[in-house]
DNA sequence: CATCCGTGGCC
DNA sequence: TGGCCAAGGAT
């Protein structure tokens, strides 16, 4: 390996530039013998899927907080998990996230697997996250590839076909450049320079460790790069969301299904937009709140009309329960409808009325 | 290989 | 304002 390699550049750059991150052992204490713990590597990368740092640092100290270890974890009821992962999206990976802790817990004594194929057969990780958590945390010559190496490769070499085709290519080249020397720095090496040096809009290739030999900046193309396939337009859907307050303070609430949109989540009542539509929850004087909520998801659009009701205790609904409601373990959507809904409540506060 | 699955920030 | 983007995985 020349000392011009790119990895001994992006080396030498992380050594100094690494971002100080909640779950990553930094240069220096790596050079000091410490080691990052492979649960908060798995958790930390679970929760980095598609998801920035600056969203995830928050959850990640809650989590390792109040579950420090995998048996910990594996122990925590799932209503608790889904409650403290809520706002942050993708809700099968806290679904996975549990079934993940399980079987590490009862069926590995606690100890996650050090192997690629090992770590791949687990709920909730695929080869990006496979090869990272054996990377990082066990320090094998794994080549990770996430959104950021795809770009920091297709600039470096000036890969104009676009994505997904180019996937395969782009993971040969990575590949190419991963050292047998401190493979888990040199991942988060690539990640940290594609999220803050070469980044999709306007890269800072005057700072770059990788300028000097970057053939989509000689080129003159580098952000452009990579190209991409058109994406679908997305569609817009309505739907109707029901929020009913009985005298008590309690919520008509229901538990949405393990699979699909929010699935595993609590939530209002709702009809028109998720394939279903089975009218209101129960018979009252619903209210229109006066205002929509707009929310959009992966690949659609939502409109969500909010209707509300104030109900006497002995109230009946065909489905959903009442029950007491923390706001913060609704997923973002439905917290909208609450929020929305609070003038409506606001001016029906039993107190205010008399 | 295509589709489904959240959310917040950015320009 | 709306489309794009972020340390992807499951089906």
């Amino acid at each position: 390996m020349c000392e011009d390699a790119v990895s001994q550049r992006l080396l030498a750059w992380y050594d100094i530039n690494a971002r100080k991150l909640a779950w990553r052992v930094g240069p220096d204490a790596w050079r000091a013998g410490q080691r990052a713990d492979p649960y908060a590597v798995w958790m930390s990368e679970i929760m980095l899927q598609q998801t920035t740092v600056a969203a995830v640092d928050k959850y990640f100290r809650r989590f390792t907080t109040l579950w420090p270890d995998v048996h910990a974890l594996a122990s925590a009821k799932d209503a608790d998990v889904m409650g403290e992962w809520a706002g942050l999206g993708y809700y099968a990976r806290a679904r996975n996230l549990l079934k993940c802790a399980r079987v590490v817990s009862g069926e590995w004594g606690g100890v996650f697997p050090g192997t690629r194929a090992g770590l791949q057969a687990l709920p909730g990780i695929g080869p990006y996250t496979a090869a990272a958590i054996s990377a990082i945390a066990y320090d094998r010559p794994e080549t990770v590839v996430d959104g950021n190496v795809e770009r920091v490769m297709a600039r470096h070499f000036a890969v104009q076909t676009p994505l997904p085709k180019a996937k395969k290519d782009l993971t040969d080249l990575a590949g190419a450049e991963t050292p047998e020397h401190r493979p888990g720095c040199y991942a988060q090496a690539v990640m940290d320079l594609g999220a803050t040096i070469c980044t999709p809009r306007n890269p800072a290739c005057g700072i770059c460790p990788l300028s000097k030999t970057c053939l989509g900046r000689a080129r003159g193309i580098a952000a452009e790069l990579p190209r991409k396939t058109p994406k679908k337009p997305k569609p817009t859907r309505r739907g109707i969301a029901y929020l009913a307050r009985r005298d008590d303070g309690a919520w008509l609430l229901e538990d949405r299904p393990a699979r699909g949109l929010l699935g595993g989540m609590l939530g209002w009542p709702t009809e028109g937009w998720d394939g279903t539509d089975d009218g209101a929850p129960m018979p009252a004087n619903w209210q229109d709140v006066g205002v929509e909520v707009t929310h959009t998801f992966t690949h659609f659009h939502l409109r969500l009309q909010v209707l509300a009701t104030q109900v006497p205790q002995g109230a009946n609904p065909a489905r959903g329960n009442f029950r007491a409601l923390r706001p913060a373990d609704l997923p973002t959507l439905m917290r909208k409808a609450f929020d929305a809904s609070q003038r409506y409540f606001d001016q029906s506060e039993p107190d205010t009325l008399g």
